[in-house]
DNA sequence: GCCGTGACTTGACCCGGATCAAAACCCTGC
DNA sequence: GCAGGGTTTTGATCCGGGTCAAGTCACGGC
């Protein structure tokens, strides 16, 4: 929403302030609760008892699997993931990528069990909220409850959203426009972007083959749309990409 | 989940017992917590003081819009509901069908606004939750908390499935097989669906043309999986029917 | 340097489902 | 009954994007 980043320059090292996990947590969908003060002091310690920091994960590593119990919901801290399900005939499924600050396992509460697998595309940690826990700290905290709903709320509207009939035209232009959104609100250029993922990783999200996503960036590339080198990504003309996405992100 | 209806006969006014309300509310989304007893006394009162039961609506009414601000959730009461957004192109998007006992409108609560209209098929009547103050009651009741996580977890699930890149007899197999069970649950026949909307929104909801499923039907129906008679759908071959919306309904 | 491997691109061709057009059907009102 | 509207079916044609196959490129190992 808000497009340029008010948290600069994080996760670099630099403008010291209260330390790293301030800074982390200020741009984390999460932060709203676990910076927040002026709250029952004994509960805002359950909470920060409660997150647990993960060791690194390299890429392809997963923080869960699929069929496993629910038993945690967690934010990225660094690196980025993406969320798949396999089916028995072995064909992978994507359904999300996620940046530093998002969340990831709220889809896991209805069956108690997760229905996809979390994947580490490069070095990754996460921060680790116990489920039953952090529900129980949800019925003291009305703010806590309420960043659930309204997280869970984004991501069925989200799901919605790539479930139209789009063109392979608007599906890519509305996924660069929503990177470039997201890395913004996270204090990363808004038009440099870094593609973690394969080409086969973002085809198989947006519902495409890998070819067409192939010759769609270079289209975009040859209308001045965007420039691209390896998985390195320049947005040249923001405005038009927006124009395209616009059914897609219906904003 | 469970496939033969344990509440049978509803809503099918016989078997006195408890009075409708009972009856009804027992194969509600919403049941476990609308009737739960062994609770504190007080905040049940609340929850049903808090439920309100709307004037019954003509097909093609709205419960809500696109854009009005999000007050409520509602529960389908009778009658079929579907949730759709109208682009600015004026291009219908329709994103579920709602059955008695089914939720709508949680999807509002990210943006504090609906994301889509709610719109009577045929004549509907619903139960009304008053946003705020369900969601205070659910730091009291943890049992609605709970469902309302669940809830709002299975939607997200719900809305992702529809996003993979399935064929046209995949989408309709699923649809049929899906419709059946959620018909079953309600104790109507899983075998006799009677479809209330016009082919035109299945193919709008399931991103195919009108056509399309015309002729898929058709071909079911050759093939001895359906008969169809006008918008009566018998199912005659229910495992092969299953077999083919497995990828979809991944279970 | 050279090879091997995997990611990416490019071209040729094909197919599922969309689109267009027309007919059949089915209500509802008169 | 008939006329008129909407819904559904059916057939003919077309096209976006998938599939197949062959390159090209980049990088790591030796």
């Amino acid at each position: 929403m808000s497009p340029q980043g008010n948290v600069l320059r994080w996760p670099t090292p630099q403008d010291p302030g209260d330390g790293d996990t301030q800074r982390f947590c200020s741009t984390c969908a999460f932060g709203r609760i676990c910076l927040i003060d002026g709250y029952d002091k004994r509960a805002l310690e359950d909470l920060h008892c409660l997150v647990e920091h993960t060791a690194p994960m390299h890429a392809g590593e997963e923080a869960f699997r699929y069929g496993e119990p629910f038993a945690a919901i967690y934010a990225v801290r660094a690196g980025m993931v993406k969320t798949r399900r396999i089916d028995e005939q072995g064909r992978e499924q994507i359904f999300g990528f996620f940046l530093p600050g998002e969340l990831i396992g709220l889809n896991g509460l209805y069956s108690a069990r997760y229905p996809c697998d979390a994947v580490a595309l490069d070095t990754v940690t996460l921060c680790r909220f116990a489920f039953p826990a952090l529900s129980v700290l949800a019925t003291r905290l009305p703010g806590i409850q309420e960043t659930l709903f309204r997280l869970m709320s984004k991501d069925i509207v989200n799901a919605a959203l790539l479930g139209g009939d789009f063109s392979a035209d608007e599906r890519l232009a509305a996924f660069v426009v929503n990177l470039s959104d997201r890395f913004a609100e996270r204090g990363y250029s808004a038009l440099r972007l870094h593609l973690m993922m394969p080409r086969s990783d973002i085809a198989n999200y947006l519902r495409l083959a890998p070819e067409t996503v192939s010759r769609v960036l270079r289209r975009f590339q040859d209308d001045g749309l965007i420039v691209v080198d390896k998985r390195e990504v320049t947005l040249t003309d923001i405005d038009r990409l927006k124009h395209l996405a616009r059914c897609v992100l219906q904003q």
